[in-house]
DNA sequence: TCCTAGATGCAATTCATTCGCATCTGGATA
DNA sequence: TATCCAGATGCGAATGAATTGCATCTAGGA
Protein backbone atom coordinates (compact mmCIF):
# COMPACT_ATOMS: atom_id res chain seq x y z
CA UNK A 1 0.00 0.00 0.00
CA UNK A 2 1.69 3.33 -0.88
CA UNK A 3 1.56 6.11 0.27
CA UNK A 4 -1.14 8.07 -2.02
CA UNK A 5 -3.18 5.50 -1.80
CA UNK A 6 -3.13 6.04 2.13
CA UNK A 7 -3.34 9.92 1.73
CA UNK A 8 -6.60 9.28 -0.54
CA UNK A 9 -8.32 6.89 2.15
CA UNK A 10 -7.40 9.94 5.16
CA UNK A 11 -8.99 12.23 2.00
CA UNK A 12 -12.27 10.33 1.76
CA UNK A 13 -13.11 11.05 5.94
CA UNK A 14 -12.01 14.53 5.81
CA UNK A 15 -8.56 14.06 7.59
CA UNK A 16 -5.42 15.88 7.64
CA UNK A 17 -2.49 13.68 5.87
CA UNK A 18 -0.15 13.94 8.69
CA UNK A 19 2.79 11.92 8.68
CA UNK A 20 1.92 10.45 11.34
CA UNK A 21 -1.53 9.25 10.15
CA UNK A 22 -0.04 7.77 6.79
CA UNK A 23 2.47 5.74 8.52
CA UNK A 24 -0.41 4.22 11.29
CA UNK A 25 -2.58 3.61 8.60
CA UNK A 26 -0.20 1.95 6.93
CA UNK A 27 0.89 0.06 9.87
CA UNK A 28 -2.78 -0.69 10.18
CA UNK A 29 -3.27 -2.03 6.77
CA UNK A 30 -0.35 -3.89 6.35
CA UNK A 31 -1.04 -6.10 9.66
CA UNK A 32 -4.35 -7.21 8.46
CA UNK A 33 -4.70 -8.27 12.24
CA UNK A 34 -5.46 -6.47 15.78
CA UNK A 35 -2.89 -4.64 17.59
CA UNK A 36 -2.16 -3.50 20.65
CA UNK A 37 -0.89 0.34 21.26
CA UNK A 38 2.61 -0.77 21.82
CA UNK A 39 2.60 -3.16 19.26
CA UNK A 40 2.21 -0.67 16.39
CA UNK A 41 4.02 1.74 17.83
CA UNK A 42 7.38 -0.92 17.67
CA UNK A 43 5.96 -1.83 14.30
CA UNK A 44 6.68 2.19 13.48
CA UNK A 45 10.06 2.11 15.32
CA UNK A 46 8.86 4.28 18.12
CA UNK A 47 8.79 7.47 15.76
CA UNK A 48 5.10 7.99 17.34
CA UNK A 49 4.36 9.39 20.41
CA UNK A 50 2.05 6.76 22.89
CA UNK A 51 -0.54 9.59 22.97
CA UNK A 52 -0.29 10.67 19.31
CA UNK A 53 -1.51 7.15 18.70
CA UNK A 54 -4.03 6.76 21.06
CA UNK A 55 -5.43 9.85 19.74
CA UNK A 56 -4.97 9.23 16.38
CA UNK A 57 -6.78 6.07 16.83
CA UNK A 58 -9.72 7.55 18.27
CA UNK A 59 -10.07 9.68 15.41
CA UNK A 60 -9.68 6.53 12.78
CA UNK A 61 -12.46 4.97 15.05
CA UNK A 62 -14.67 7.64 14.44
CA UNK A 63 -14.37 8.24 11.42
CA UNK A 64 -14.79 4.32 10.41
CA UNK A 65 -11.28 3.56 9.72
CA UNK A 66 -10.80 1.37 12.16
CA UNK A 67 -12.11 -0.84 14.92
CA UNK A 68 -11.28 -1.68 18.54
CA UNK A 69 -11.30 -4.81 19.67
CA UNK A 70 -11.64 -5.73 23.47
CA UNK A 71 -10.21 -9.25 23.63
CA UNK A 72 -7.06 -9.24 25.60
CA UNK A 73 -6.87 -8.15 29.58
CA UNK A 74 -6.16 -4.70 29.94
CA UNK A 75 -5.35 -3.42 26.79
CA UNK A 76 -7.38 -2.02 23.82
CA UNK A 77 -6.35 -3.82 20.39
CA UNK A 78 -7.42 -1.63 16.67
CA UNK A 79 -7.32 -3.60 13.65
CA UNK A 80 -8.50 -1.60 9.88
CA UNK A 81 -12.07 -1.61 9.23
CA UNK A 82 -12.47 -4.02 6.77
CA UNK A 83 -15.79 -6.17 6.34
CA UNK A 84 -17.25 -7.52 8.88
CA UNK A 85 -15.66 -10.05 10.55
CA UNK A 86 -15.22 -11.83 14.62
CA UNK A 87 -12.08 -14.06 16.11
CA UNK A 88 -11.31 -16.28 17.61
CA UNK A 89 -8.50 -16.36 20.60
CA UNK A 90 -6.16 -18.88 22.21
CA UNK A 91 -6.37 -18.56 25.51
CA UNK A 92 -2.69 -20.20 26.14
CA UNK A 93 -0.80 -18.18 23.65
CA UNK A 94 -2.75 -15.30 23.35
CA UNK A 95 -2.66 -15.74 19.35
CA UNK A 96 -6.04 -13.82 17.21
CA UNK A 97 -6.95 -15.13 14.30
CA UNK A 98 -10.32 -13.96 11.97
CA UNK A 99 -13.25 -16.08 11.73
CA UNK A 100 -15.89 -15.48 9.12
CA UNK A 101 -18.66 -17.14 10.76
CA UNK A 102 -21.23 -14.89 12.03
CA UNK A 103 -25.07 -15.06 13.44
CA UNK A 104 -27.81 -15.78 11.19
CA UNK A 105 -28.97 -12.40 10.01
CA UNK A 106 -32.41 -12.90 12.00
CA UNK A 107 -30.56 -13.01 15.31
CA UNK A 108 -30.32 -9.34 15.87
CA UNK A 109 -34.07 -8.80 14.76
CA UNK A 110 -35.01 -11.78 17.84
CA UNK A 111 -32.69 -9.97 20.13
CA UNK A 112 -34.37 -6.59 19.90
CA UNK A 113 -37.97 -7.97 20.48
CA UNK A 114 -36.36 -10.13 23.28
CA UNK A 115 -34.92 -7.34 25.06
CA UNK A 116 -37.13 -4.70 24.33
CA UNK A 117 -34.64 -2.25 22.89
CA UNK A 118 -35.70 0.07 20.54
CA UNK A 119 -33.25 -1.07 18.11
CA UNK A 120 -29.94 -3.18 17.94
CA UNK A 121 -27.54 -2.25 15.66
CA UNK A 122 -24.46 -4.23 16.09
CA UNK A 123 -22.74 -7.19 18.06
CA UNK A 124 -19.64 -8.58 18.93
CA UNK A 125 -18.83 -12.10 19.04
CA UNK A 126 -15.40 -14.00 19.83
CA UNK A 127 -14.73 -17.54 20.20
CA UNK A 128 -11.65 -19.37 22.80
CA UNK A 129 -9.58 -22.29 22.19
CA UNK A 130 -6.69 -23.60 22.07
CA UNK A 131 -4.54 -23.52 18.54
CA UNK A 132 -2.59 -25.91 17.28
CA UNK A 133 0.76 -25.02 18.41
CA UNK A 134 -0.21 -24.92 21.89
CA UNK A 135 -2.41 -28.30 21.63
CA UNK B 1 -30.60 -16.22 50.09
CA UNK B 2 -29.47 -16.53 53.42
CA UNK B 3 -25.43 -16.90 55.08
CA UNK B 4 -26.14 -20.54 55.74
CA UNK B 5 -26.93 -21.61 51.49
CA UNK B 6 -23.80 -19.11 50.74
CA UNK B 7 -21.52 -21.13 53.44
CA UNK B 8 -22.51 -24.21 51.54
CA UNK B 9 -22.03 -22.65 48.18
CA UNK B 10 -18.90 -21.36 49.38
CA UNK B 11 -17.92 -25.30 50.99
CA UNK B 12 -19.00 -26.99 47.95
CA UNK B 13 -16.05 -25.55 46.13
CA UNK B 14 -13.83 -25.73 48.93
CA UNK B 15 -13.35 -22.29 50.27
CA UNK B 16 -13.10 -20.39 53.75
CA UNK B 17 -16.40 -18.93 54.14
CA UNK B 18 -15.04 -15.66 55.73
CA UNK B 19 -16.92 -13.25 56.57
CA UNK B 20 -15.66 -11.36 53.40
CA UNK B 21 -16.60 -13.89 50.98
CA UNK B 22 -20.37 -14.71 51.92
CA UNK B 23 -21.07 -10.72 51.86
CA UNK B 24 -19.76 -10.61 48.60
CA UNK B 25 -21.22 -13.78 46.93
CA UNK B 26 -24.24 -12.30 48.52
CA UNK B 27 -24.09 -9.04 46.77
CA UNK B 28 -23.38 -11.04 43.42
CA UNK B 29 -26.49 -13.52 43.97
CA UNK B 30 -28.45 -10.25 44.94
CA UNK B 31 -27.75 -8.45 41.73
CA UNK B 32 -28.37 -10.52 38.89
CA UNK B 33 -26.37 -8.78 36.58
CA UNK B 34 -22.82 -8.00 35.72
CA UNK B 35 -21.36 -5.23 38.27
CA UNK B 36 -18.48 -3.30 38.41
CA UNK B 37 -16.06 -3.70 41.64
CA UNK B 38 -17.03 -0.39 42.27
CA UNK B 39 -20.61 -0.93 42.77
CA UNK B 40 -20.44 -4.21 44.54
CA UNK B 41 -17.89 -2.33 46.98
CA UNK B 42 -20.83 0.23 47.49
CA UNK B 43 -23.80 -2.09 47.71
CA UNK B 44 -21.70 -3.51 50.48
CA UNK B 45 -21.27 -0.43 52.95
CA UNK B 46 -17.82 0.15 51.52
CA UNK B 47 -17.09 -2.99 54.15
CA UNK B 48 -14.57 -4.55 52.26
CA UNK B 49 -11.22 -3.42 50.92
CA UNK B 50 -10.82 -2.85 46.89
CA UNK B 51 -7.87 -5.39 47.18
CA UNK B 52 -9.83 -8.00 48.67
CA UNK B 53 -13.02 -7.87 46.11
CA UNK B 54 -10.37 -7.70 43.30
CA UNK B 55 -8.73 -11.12 45.12
CA UNK B 56 -11.86 -12.86 45.98
CA UNK B 57 -13.33 -12.13 42.65
CA UNK B 58 -10.24 -13.91 41.08
CA UNK B 59 -11.00 -17.08 43.70
CA UNK B 60 -14.35 -17.25 42.89
CA UNK B 61 -13.58 -17.38 38.80
CA UNK B 62 -11.33 -19.91 39.33
CA UNK B 63 -14.00 -21.82 41.31
CA UNK B 64 -16.46 -20.83 38.55
CA UNK B 65 -18.75 -19.15 40.81
CA UNK B 66 -19.07 -16.04 38.91
CA UNK B 67 -17.89 -15.01 35.45
CA UNK B 68 -16.54 -12.01 34.38
CA UNK B 69 -17.62 -10.06 31.37
CA UNK B 70 -15.27 -7.55 29.68
CA UNK B 71 -18.08 -4.93 28.32
CA UNK B 72 -17.05 -1.63 29.61
CA UNK B 73 -14.39 0.81 28.77
CA UNK B 74 -11.62 0.24 30.99
CA UNK B 75 -13.49 -1.44 34.01
CA UNK B 76 -14.06 -5.13 34.24
CA UNK B 77 -17.73 -6.32 35.52
CA UNK B 78 -18.55 -9.55 37.23
CA UNK B 79 -21.79 -11.25 37.45
CA UNK B 80 -23.07 -14.85 39.27
CA UNK B 81 -21.86 -17.60 36.95
CA UNK B 82 -25.32 -19.20 36.41
CA UNK B 83 -26.51 -20.77 32.90
CA UNK B 84 -24.93 -19.57 29.98
CA UNK B 85 -26.48 -16.41 28.43
CA UNK B 86 -25.12 -13.06 26.78
CA UNK B 87 -25.77 -9.28 26.86
CA UNK B 88 -27.26 -6.60 25.24
CA UNK B 89 -25.66 -2.99 26.18
CA UNK B 90 -27.23 0.55 25.79
CA UNK B 91 -24.80 2.41 23.61
CA UNK B 92 -26.23 5.66 24.92
CA UNK B 93 -26.67 5.28 28.97
CA UNK B 94 -24.60 1.44 29.41
CA UNK B 95 -27.55 -0.34 30.99
CA UNK B 96 -26.85 -4.20 30.41
CA UNK B 97 -29.43 -6.58 29.86
CA UNK B 98 -29.39 -10.71 29.64
CA UNK B 99 -30.44 -11.87 26.05
CA UNK B 100 -31.21 -15.94 26.05
CA UNK B 101 -30.14 -15.91 22.33
CA UNK B 102 -27.62 -17.97 21.82
CA UNK B 103 -25.51 -19.44 18.60
CA UNK B 104 -26.74 -22.53 16.91
CA UNK B 105 -25.17 -26.06 18.37
CA UNK B 106 -23.18 -26.03 15.10
CA UNK B 107 -21.23 -22.36 14.85
CA UNK B 108 -18.37 -23.94 17.14
CA UNK B 109 -17.59 -26.86 15.38
CA UNK B 110 -17.86 -24.49 12.17
CA UNK B 111 -15.76 -22.31 13.88
CA UNK B 112 -13.08 -25.32 14.79
CA UNK B 113 -12.64 -26.70 11.56
CA UNK B 114 -12.29 -23.07 9.66
CA UNK B 115 -9.68 -22.15 11.85
CA UNK B 116 -7.91 -25.05 12.50
CA UNK B 117 -7.91 -24.57 15.99
CA UNK B 118 -7.61 -27.53 17.90
CA UNK B 119 -10.84 -26.82 20.04
CA UNK B 120 -13.26 -24.47 20.52
CA UNK B 121 -14.15 -24.34 24.12
CA UNK B 122 -16.05 -20.77 24.73
CA UNK B 123 -17.52 -18.34 22.80
CA UNK B 124 -18.84 -14.25 23.92
CA UNK B 125 -21.35 -12.90 22.50
CA UNK B 126 -22.80 -9.36 23.14
CA UNK B 127 -25.13 -7.06 21.15
CA UNK B 128 -24.88 -2.76 21.06
CA UNK B 129 -28.41 -0.99 20.84
CA UNK B 130 -30.31 1.85 22.25
CA UNK B 131 -32.84 1.16 25.14
CA UNK B 132 -36.23 2.17 24.97
CA UNK B 133 -35.33 4.86 27.40
CA UNK B 134 -32.87 6.47 25.32
CA UNK B 135 -34.96 5.78 22.01
C1' DT C 1 4.76 32.38 0.80
C1' DC C 2 1.86 33.24 4.69
C1' DC C 3 -1.30 32.06 8.21
C1' DT C 4 -3.96 29.46 11.45
C1' DA C 5 -6.91 25.60 12.94
C1' DG C 6 -5.77 21.52 13.99
C1' DA C 7 -2.09 17.99 15.16
C1' DT C 8 1.85 16.57 17.81
C1' DG C 9 5.33 15.74 21.60
C1' DC C 10 6.29 15.77 26.19
C1' DA C 11 5.40 15.52 30.88
C1' DA C 12 2.30 15.06 34.29
C1' DT C 13 -2.03 12.87 35.67
C1' DT C 14 -5.82 9.70 36.16
C1' DC C 15 -7.76 5.54 37.34
C1' DA C 16 -8.45 0.50 37.44
C1' DT C 17 -5.99 -3.17 39.08
C1' DT C 18 -2.14 -5.53 41.48
C1' DC C 19 1.34 -6.37 44.95
C1' DG C 20 4.16 -6.51 49.39
C1' DC C 21 3.73 -7.19 53.86
C1' DA C 22 2.13 -7.11 58.60
C1' DT C 23 -1.89 -8.60 60.94
C1' DC C 24 -5.95 -11.31 61.55
C1' DT C 25 -9.11 -15.40 61.48
C1' DG C 26 -11.70 -19.75 60.00
C1' DG C 27 -11.85 -24.05 61.10
C1' DA C 28 -9.13 -28.24 61.88
C1' DT C 29 -6.85 -30.40 65.73
C1' DA C 30 -5.62 -31.77 70.33
C1' DT D 1 -13.04 -25.43 74.42
C1' DA D 2 -8.31 -23.54 73.69
C1' DT D 3 -4.61 -23.60 70.45
C1' DC D 4 -2.54 -23.09 66.11
C1' DC D 5 -1.38 -21.81 61.41
C1' DA D 6 -2.29 -21.70 56.34
C1' DG D 7 -4.68 -18.85 54.14
C1' DA D 8 -7.29 -14.34 53.96
C1' DT D 9 -7.52 -9.45 54.71
C1' DG D 10 -6.40 -4.41 55.04
C1' DC D 11 -3.52 -0.85 54.02
C1' DG D 12 -0.50 1.64 51.31
C1' DA D 13 2.46 1.73 47.66
C1' DA D 14 3.26 0.38 42.91
C1' DT D 15 2.01 -0.66 38.17
C1' DG D 16 0.56 0.22 33.67
C1' DA D 17 -2.79 1.55 30.15
C1' DA D 18 -4.91 5.53 28.75
C1' DT D 19 -5.81 10.63 29.01
C1' DT D 20 -4.90 15.48 29.42
C1' DG D 21 -2.72 20.32 29.56
C1' DC D 22 0.03 23.03 27.17
C1' DA D 23 3.65 24.86 24.25
C1' DT D 24 5.20 24.06 19.68
C1' DC D 25 4.77 22.58 14.99
C1' DT D 26 2.68 21.84 10.39
C1' DA D 27 -0.74 20.75 6.56
C1' DG D 28 -2.90 22.83 3.28
C1' DG D 29 -6.04 26.65 1.94
C1' DA D 30 -5.78 31.73 1.03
Amino acid sequence: MNSEKIRALLAGVDLRATTQRVALLKELLEQAHPLSVEKLTQGMGNALDTATVYRTLDTFEEKGLVRKVELAQGRALYEHAGEHHHHIVCTECGVIQDVDVCLPKSVQGTVQRASGFANVNEHALEFFGVCKKCA
